[in-house]
DNA sequence: CACCTATTTGGCAATATCGCCAAATAGGTG
DNA sequence: CACCTATTTGGCGATATTGCCAAATAGGTG
């Protein structure tokens, strides 16, 4: 297989989007419900401002969406076969070969 | 749910290792067969000694081992299912929402 | 041992990322 | 409109990442 630059740059972008401790949580969370700028901010403890390029991010990357309703600004996950992805994150993380292969 | 620093950093640090287009690369052909670092500098073209850092970065993290043979180092990828993850990205990349539940 | 190839390590310059602050923008309320 | 809250944007300093070169390390061969 030959290494075509223009293709892997483009998926590892959305890969990298996932890559930050922060942005990582706000996945998770968004999985569980949508939320607001504020609530996102309060359960880091970040400032909003440094919270809300965290969503910016995620947003350029395709995975969420947002939504403004009234003075707020409520974002949800768009892809949630990411989540799939996890659990063989954690079976990296155990070091356990065996679960790598059927952890989706 | 609350933010947990510690365990985001953990796992964001596997997925970060996955955020770059060359490793990326390495991934994806050391699924098809395992190669040694010769191989791989070839086919991306970059220095040999930015391979190798590339290639510690997903050692590291523990996604790929390496298997040394005389004076070649063979690759291997540990964790097969990350492979699963791959096609979410690409619906992603699609934008295609009603793809996303179901890419694994 | 001298020499060659394969790989890793150290270091450096260029660039990107991160989190804060301050300011700008936008909506809601009196 | 004045004022408050929620959010985004611009900018800055600190830190991390990236890719190259040169040197070090290690194995194979004569």
């Amino acid at each position: 297989m030959a290494y075509n630059q223009k293709h892997f740059v483009e998926r590892a972008r959305i890969i990298k989007a996932l890559g930050h401790p922060v942005r990582l949580f706000f996945i998770e969370e968004l999985a569980r419900q949508e939320r607001c700028v504020c609530e996102l901010t309060e359960m880091v403890g970040f400032d909003m401002s440094t919270v809300s390029k965290h969503l910016s991010v995620l947003k350029n990357a395709g995975l969420v969406i947002d939504d403004k309703r009234g003075n707020q600004v409520f974002y949800q996950l768009t892809t949630p076969c990411i989540l799939n992805f996890f659990g063989c994150v954690e079976a990296v993380l155990n070091g356990d070969p065996a679960t790598t292969n059927d952890a989706c």
